[in-house]
DNA sequence: GAGTTTGAAACT
DNA sequence: CAGTTTCAAACTC
């Protein structure tokens, strides 16, 4: 730019150059017990810009005011480029001035060379003049290199360089940037995390970057793709305001895999220079924040992040914009993807779920009709009877996503948000209509229906005798249990399906049945309503957090089943004996919570046993007497069962030690939280089930904890596991999951990463 | 398969 | 919060 001001600034510096070259100057070195840092820095002007780095201590007044003045004028100049950078450059005038007037204090007083102020002056200077950035760059580097402390500087030097050439040709970047900004909402993201932790570096030197990180992502993750403007004018290389936001900009697009065909050598060879530790760290910790805020998986190294990666980054965030604007997209979305892909959507959508329950009531899925699959499985509730390996990638996927839900007592899902459960419906509905299509041919009508229905949407109310039929077909492998409904319209909690957070599929015989895609609106509607009285209402009625799988090894262990039911139970009758008893058919014990009358929970009473387990005799004791039920039933099962049927594993009702007749009990469902049968019980029919399904539970109580209300995790023993990691995870035993006797153990499991695979074989 | 029992959910 | 009704699963025959 060659203006009249640029002028005045080469000549301003050449003065400097000169003052610096003068005895005088010399002299006043010699004397002062402050290096040539100060002076040197004048020149360069660099280092107030690091602002990345920069100490609070030199943040004076003046830098303050300019970093204002800059920000007004962005505000002013929404173009960034030219304009933005004449003002800059105009800026650079005075502030060269400023820094003339201040050697010459110097000059005067040496003490003044160590004044902060001054440096930050000198600093601040940001000669953007093309011409002399070469030089100035060569300067700062030079500069950098000798003083360690300033390590910021060289990329600062260079980063002005660059920040006079984008001022130059400012345009370039600004496509650039807007490039970013439209190729989607993760470039942002991470372009606002930069800025953020800039601007946050600029305004406020001392505030934390922790707090900054933290704060950072919230704003950012649910900013709207415009506020890549806001962005793209903090980031405005014109003017010269951060040149690590520059850099960091840089990185991000390159992490973007943009590719930013613009960078030239020197600004390689900045982003190395550049690429501080602290600042590839920083970057990191926001990804690293993004992923726990956003459940996507950023955490890889920016600097290792390859285009894919920024694609699929890309994309995460893509999903969960569109998750948020778009439930009824994001749901067919996930139902098109293979069960595979189940753990990335809850990963990468989960995640964004936080605040799907606001969402829901927006969201288009109008088109409820339209979805290929029935999709909203509102609950994991359903997972529970999933085969084995779904579950298996269920659980990793809950994991990572910190899921939620799942009613099923299996499942020990914390309490999702509506939302999250929306997102997880899908998965849900899909995983089960999977499992269904892959029971076991003795399902097989059910399971082509089920896949029918999978592709067809079509969703036929049976009769209920041929529900029945189904059940009883089932009722070897445990056929995909549906409900029966007839008044509810399955739009209560009296419905399996409904409360399971699922549709109501084709095995259904309900008859004016509401619960299906087609009217998604009323199914999301009737739920919200539902949670407004009850927000626990679809949560999992059993809380367990067991470490099944000690329980499974440690027979000796007599540790207290560590799961519970939610509300307790209000048997009167039953003796809580039966699966009439939620907690029996939870296949946990009964609690203080408990209200009923003449309890004979097998899993644990509620009376003084009430520890349920905790009182080692007392389980001991009833454990031993039903343990050779169990395992009768167990071997019965075992050779009843086909083992290598997932079906039949994932849903197989788990027989209660008590369980009269050694008759399965009806097959649970995956639905109601409560647990059904899937753990239940002794998961004797199969150890392989058992195990699975435990180690599902466990999964997801990890995950879920984290969002349990306290009052449920207090209660419990088991609550207490709060792990963040699944490997450190500590699981109580479920006296329950009925598992045999010879399966329990102490709780004082770590829990193992889940295998892919629980074995199919029993354990015995 | 029909009917009964049971207790949770829903309602008042 | 308690009492009542409704509901559908669980169970029985």
């Amino acid at each position: 730019m060659d203006t009249p001001e640029k002028t005045k600034n080469s000549q301003i510096t050449t003065s400097i150059n000169n003052f610096e070259d003068s005895p005088v100057f010399n002299f006043l070195n010699n004397l002062s017990p402050i290096k040539p840092v100060k002076s040197i820095h004048i020149t360069q002007t660099i280092n107030p810009l690091s602002f990345a780095s920069l100490p609070s201590v030199f943040t004076s007044p003046h830098l303050s005011s300019l970093k204002e003045s800059r920000f007004l004028r962005r505000h002013q100049l929404p173009d960034p480029s030219k304009p933005e950078f004449a003002s800059d450059d105009a800026n650079t005038v005075d502030t060269s001035k400023e820094i003339i007037s201040a050697s010459n204090e110097l000059v005067e007083h040496q003490t003044n060379l160590d004044q902060p102020n001054s440096v930050g002056q000198v600093a601040d200077e940001p000669s953007f003049e093309c011409s002399k950035l070469e030089v100035e760059f060569e300067q700062n580097f030079k500069y950098d290199c000798s003083n360690p402390g300033s390590s910021l500087t060289p990329s600062c030097g260079l980063k002005t360089k660059h920040m006079a050439k984008y001022a130059c040709t400012s345009s370039a970047l600004i496509p650039f940037v807007q490039e970013a900004s439209h190729r989607g909402l993760f470039g942002s993201e991470v372009n606002l995390d930069g800025v953020s932790q800039m601007d946050q570096n600029k305004e406020a030197t001392e505030c934390d970057w922790k707090s900054l990180i933290s704060d950072a992502p919230d704003q950012l993750i649910f900013e709207s793709p415009n506020d890549t403007e806001s962005f793209k004018k903090s980031v405005d290389p014109g003017k010269g305001l951060y040149p690590s936001i520059t850099n960091d900009m840089q990185n991000t697009y390159s992490f973007c895999g943009e590719g930013s065909g613009e960078k030239s050598e020197e600004e390689n060879e900045t982003e190395n220079l550049c690429t501080q530790p602290g600042e590839g760290n920083e970057l990191k910790e926001i990804a690293e924040t993004h992923d726990i805020i956003t459940g996507s998986s950023l955490s890889i190294p920016i600097e290792e992040v390859d285009n894919e990666h920024v694609s699929g980054l890309y994309r995460g965030m893509r999903r969960r914009c569109l998750v948020f604007e778009m439930v009824g997209s994001s749901r067919k979305r996930f139902d098109e993807n293979s069960v595979s892909d189940h753990s990335a959507f809850l990963q990468s959508d989960c995640n964004t779920s936080t605040s799907i329950d606001q969402l829901l009531p927006t969201k288009t899925g109008n088109d409820s009709s339209h979805h290929v699959l029935p999709g909203i499985g509102l609950h994991l509730n359903a997972l529970a009877t999933t085969p084995k390996d779904y579950k298996f990638v269920k659980h990793e996927a809950l994991g990572s996503g910190r899921l939620l839900i799942g009613p099923s007592p299996n499942a020990n899902f914390q309490p999702l948000s509506a939302g999250q459960e929306l997102l997880n419906n899908t998965l849900a509905i899909n995983a089960e209509r999977e499992i269904c299509a892959i029971e076991n041919g003795v399902l097989a009508e059910d399971a082509c229906q089920a896949s029918g229905y999978m592709v067809n949407e079509e969703f036929n109310q049976n009769s209920p005798k041929k529900k029945r039929r189904r059940l009883e077909q089932a009722g070897d492998g445990e056929a995909c249990k549906r409900c029966n409904c007839k008044k509810s319209k399955c739009l209560k909690l009296y419905c399996e399906c409904f409360a399971a957070g699922v549709y109501c599929v084709e095995p259904c015989a309900c008859m004016d049945c509401f619960n299906k895609p087609v009217h998604e609106d009323t199914v999301l509607a009737t739920r919200k309503q539902i949670e407004s009285r009850n927000p626990l209402a679809f949560a999992p009625k059993v809380i367990r957090s067991s470490d099944y799988l000690s329980e499974a090894r440690d027979e000796s262990s007599k540790t207290p089943a560590s799961a519970r039911h939610k509300r307790g139970c209000n048997c009167k009758k039953s003796g809580c004996l039966k699966k009439y008893c939620e907690c029996y058919q939870g296949g946990v014990g009964c609690s203080v919570n408990c209200r009923c009358e003449g309890c004979k929970n097998a899993f644990g009473r509620k009376d003084g046993t009430e520890a349920e387990f905790e009182e080692d005799e007392t389980y001991t004791t009833e454990k031993g007497i039903q343990k050779s039920a169990i395992q009768n039933d167990l071997e019965q099962n075992l050779d009843s069962v086909p083992p290598a049927t997932p079906l039949s594993q994932g849903r197989q009702t788990v027989q209660h030690p008590l369980s009269s007749k050694n008759k399965l009990p009806r097959p649970s469902f995956p639905s109601i939280g409560s647990s059904s049968g899937l753990y239940t019980g002794h998961g004797f029919g199969k150890p392989g089930f058992f195990q699975s399904s435990t180690r599902f539970d466990k999964h997801l109580e990890t995950v879920l904890e984290d969002e349990m209300p306290d009052f449920l995790q207090a209660p419990s023993p088991n609550s207490c596991i709060k792990t963040s990691s699944p490997n450190s995870k500590r699981v109580s035993p479920p006296h329950s999951i009925g598992t045999s006797p010879s399966m329990r153990s102490s709780r004082k499991l770590i829990l193992q990463s889940i295998p892919s695979f629980p074995s199919l074989t029993p354990n015995h």
